[in-house]
DNA sequence: GTCTATACTTGGATAGAC
DNA sequence: GTCTATCCAAGTATAGAC
């Protein structure tokens, strides 16, 4: 059996508490969007794992550490993926294009259900309000600039600070998967959506350069 | 002591039952505001009301009983409040500016925290996403009828649905409780409404009939 | 370092006292 | 009709085996 570099860079190796470690990160993350924050305790977790449940409090020192794991882990999963999708958009009709494509694959997949989780499980465990915050202003922060990137040279810029566009994207995306999770009806989040493309398009058309309809849909991840 | 008609209609008479029964409800209210879903167990809740425990399971069968009569209480008062501050609205501009004089109280009141607890926890209680679908269904029918009302008259009423726009608002309306309550910072929610109250006025100044800018504040509940 | 068995706490629910 | 005492299931966490 060839073990390439022992001594080498910590990184590669894949240790047996790597393993489980990562196990139970991808567990908490399923757990989460199936039974929500409430349902998402060490038993459960573990047995989707199929490991023993304490070892949830070796890993992770507690049920709470595990969940802001998986919280990062789906954070920066997703960020990179909207990263390398918004890469290159210079239209609002595009950015909106892109958007819409992503967030289908958000809903079907339940990323962003991960999030709404966390978020409401922040009210109920003391401390954790704390750590959430820092790891969902990433996604207000990226949303501002990628609205700020395409508003630039839009006349629109002026009538609305991408600040506040920022917050309200996030805002609806987290809506829009409460909405969407509550009643399993995925036709008014899809309707908006193309709404939203038609709107931006007909602005884009309107006012400045831009304006190419169609999104790119950027599968690089 | 004057104990007006004790043979009478039944709502009018307070039985001492009656009064616990309303006990729990406000502390289950109060419970889920502060400590969410998660957090609403069956002793904490009783213990706020100040009664026993087993209470609950008397008066209501179970804690998610009790929660969703909580629930409906909430929604009920709110959509009181809701429906006669839109009343008489028929502008975009004054829609926009009732429904963010509104949500200031609902933000600073917790009343939509409730529901924003009560859809994480439908994912984690089997059955409850049921029947809270049901209770959330005429907050989006009201929307949906609000935009309506306005965009009757007005030129951009080909170009967006009411129903995607009413979808989208509650949409917002829970995203943006979720965000504010995460890091107890409203200024974001406000500097929305205000931008979205500018741009409404705007609107409504170059389409048609309707557009008093500032809103009525429909104080009677 | 990794994992298992076990201790302890809290939560939902009910039988029966008042 | 109201409340208490109590049962059992599920939860977190750790002491100690490997």
């Amino acid at each position: 059996m060839v073990k390439a570099g022992v001594a080498a860079a910590a990184a590669v190796r894949t240790t047996r508490g790597e393993a489980t470690r990562q196990q139970l990160i991808d567990a908490a993350i399923e757990t989460l969007k199936d039974h929500g924050y409430a349902g998402a305790s060490a038993r459960v977790i573990a047995d989707r794992a199929g490991v023993n449940q304490g070892l949830i409090f070796y890993h992770f020192d507690s049920v709470t550490g595990l969940l802001l794991a998986a919280l990062d882990s789906v954070s920066d999963m997703r960020q990179a993926r909207y990263s390398s999708a918004v890469d290159g958009v210079d239209s609002p009709a595009e950015l909106v294009g892109v958007a819409s494509s992503i967030l289908r694959e958000d809903l079907d997949a339940g990323h962003v259900a991960v999030l709404v989780a966390m978020i409401a499980g922040a009210a109920t465990t003391p401390g954790l309000g704390e750590e959430v915050a820092k790891r969902i202003a990433p996604w207000t922060g990226f949303a501002r600039d990628a609205v700020a990137g395409v508003l630039a040279d839009s006349p629109l810029g002026s009538l609305v600070p991408a600040e506040s566009v920022g917050f309200a994207v996030v805002a609806l995306y987290l809506g829009m998967e409460m909405l969407t999770h509550l009643d399993g009806d995925r036709a008014p989040a899809t309707a908006l959506f193309d709404q939203a493309l038609q709107l931006a398009t007909l602005l884009g058309g309107l006012g400045g350069a831009g304006g190419t309809a169609m999104p790119k849909d950027g599968e690089r991840m």
